[in-house]
DNA sequence: GAGTTTGAAACT
DNA sequence: CAGTTTCAAACTC
């Protein structure tokens, strides 16, 4: 089910379903200054793909975690490995590519990110997201089309293919995968004239602030699913909209995420606007780069799944490792860790957590988190580093990120006998296992063990006593928890 | 900037 | 699979 028949853009069954694509055309930009206009060519490198049987198949469509992603090959060295939330789908050997803001440059017909559509949107997410656009655009067929509840899915499992005129010149087509010639429609050819614009959007755009990052966060880093893969359009616009950390506040009685904190030199382009007669020096930088965090590697050549870069798929470039083997010139090297990493996980290279959607705090963290000292409060947490609450993935220690979470001083411990929030316990079950019950309870198991050593008991018996302890210890913590939630 | 803390990744 | 070591980032001062 999950694979594409062959090289003719043979798309079957459950795998491919519709896309949202602007009839605009559009260019990519990916390293190396180098410009790809409406479909990507494919790119593959080195050892002919040989799939073990405990590999993936590539490309493949995985929803982990509610969300579908079209993954290219992390092998192929393609350049696209670290966007699979912007490739739409695959028709071998091109990309289809729903390329996020930043990326578009000297678009035929400027679109933005709210017209892109991610291909699991509902029909009724993208009903409202056209009336967003346009009001008098839409043609009889989309209105009929996007007011009905069925998902795009649905509607392209029943055949229909749906165009919609979105507004003068960004047309936008749903396109049955079914059909390859559909997929190929949109894709005429751009011989137009190469256009100045800028790389974003220019200032008289009246949603200019949630396309580019605000003024606010020009100087300070994107999270780190920003940075990687630069998140959906969607997850930046909800991103720069509450780009305010309460955390400190000790009113705020949830955990809330700081996107202002860190060093390295951030996206501020993003909020460039063409300096008329200015140079161009940030034009000439690739826009991927400036929103990459470099890393700081020394002893893992960034090659092992410490470097961030790696991790993300991504070759380093202007990063301040030493001993850098992340790069071409070390093709087999490379090639050779990313297998190595491959086997130990197959999925080392996709994105831990899903897309944040619109109005949607909850994503979650494929493995979880397994914090025990920093209350997952910290960066330190993956999962609040990467803005998501812990969930019952996660197998942290006096968790307090999680809804409802009482955000408390992280310095101290917390004050004795705070019954942790009802809520927070359905969210994350360990999340009243703080530091203190830890305490408390190995205090108990202790001078239990002790007990028995001054009875003189056999081992066997003080191991009994000390697990019967045990027991009474989780049976007080289960009634607290129950009392705290006022279930009996 | 130096030193410490942290938890994921790697290793055994 | 669990315990330990290694690693680079987050954090603190
Ligand atoms: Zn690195
Ligand atoms: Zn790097
Ligand atoms: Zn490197
Ligand atoms: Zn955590
Ligand atoms: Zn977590
Ligand atoms: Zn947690």
């Amino acid at each position: 089910m999950n694979n594409f028949g062959g090289p003719e853009c043979s798309f079957q069954g459950d795998l491919n379903r519709g896309s949202f694509v602007p009839a605009s055309l559009f260019h990519v930009e990916i390293p190396n200054e180098v410009f790809y206009s409406g479909s990507v060519h494919h790119y593959s490198e080195g050892p002919p793909h040989t799939t073990n049987p405990d590999e993936l198949g590539y490309p493949r469509l995985d929803n982990d975690l509610g969300k579908s992603r079209m993954y290219c090959d992390p092998l192929s060295q393609c350049p696209l490995v670290p966007y699979p939330d912007y490739l739409l789908c695959q028709a071998a050997p091109y990309h289809f590519m729903n390329p996020p803001v930043g990326l578009c440059k000297n678009t035929l017909s400027t679109w933005t990110p709210e017209e892109a559509f991610p291909y699991w949107m509902t029909s009724a997410e993208m009903h409202e997201g056209v009336a967003s656009i346009t009001s008098e655009g839409a043609d009889e067929h989309c209105k009929q089309t996007c007011s009905r509840h069925e998902s795009v899915t649905e509607l392209l499992d029943m055949g229909h293919n749906v165009v919609c005129n979105v507004n003068d010149g960004g047309q936008m087509m749903v396109l049955n995968h079914c059909s390859p010639n559909q997929i190929i429609q949109p894709m005429v050819q751009d011989q137009s004239t190469p256009n100045p614009d800028p790389l974003l959007y220019a200032a008289d755009h009246t949603h200019s602030p949630e396309r580019c990052l605000t003024q606010e966060t020009a100087d300070s880093p994107l999270p780190k699913q920003v940075q990687r893969g630069f998140s959906s359009p969607m997850y930046l616009s909800s991103l720069t909209s509450s780009n305010v950390h309460p955390s400190s506040n000790s009113n705020s009685s949830t955990p809330s995420y700081n996107f202002t904190l860190g060093t390295y030199i951030s996206p501020s382009s993003c909020t460039e606007l063409p300096k008329p007669g200015g140079v161009e020096s940030s034009e000439t930088q690739s826009v991927r780069e400036r929103l990459k965090k470099p890393c700081n590697c020394t002893r893992s050549q960034c090659l092992k799944l410490y470097c961030d870069c790696f991790a993300s798929g991504e070759v380093c470039s202007n990063c301040n490792c030493t001993n850098c083997c992340n790069n071409m010139e070390h093709k087999s090297e490379r090639y050779r860790a990313m297998k190595i990493c491959l086997k130990r996980n197959p999925k080392a290279f996709h994105p831990k957590t899903g897309i944040r959607k619109v109005g949607d705090v909850k994503s979650r963290h494929t493995k979880g988190c397994n914090c025990k000292r920093s209350g997952c409060l910290k960066n330190y947490c993956e999962c609040y580093e990467a803005k998501i609450m812990c969930s019952s993935t996660c197998k942290c220690i006096g968790c307090r990120n999680y809804d409802g979470s009482p955000v408390r001083e992280l310095t101290g411990r917390e004050t004795p006998n705070t019954p942790e929030n009802s809520s927070g316990l359905h969210k994350c079950p360990l999340s009243c296992i703080t530091p203190d019950v830890v305490e408390a309870t190995c205090g108990c198991l202790l001078a239990q063990a002790e007990e028995a050593e001054r009875e003189r008991h056999t081992q066997p018996h003080a191991e009994r006593m000390i697990l019967e302890e045990f027991g009474q210890c989780l049976t007080q913590i289960v009634r607290s928890m129950f009392k705290s939630t006022g279930v009996q």
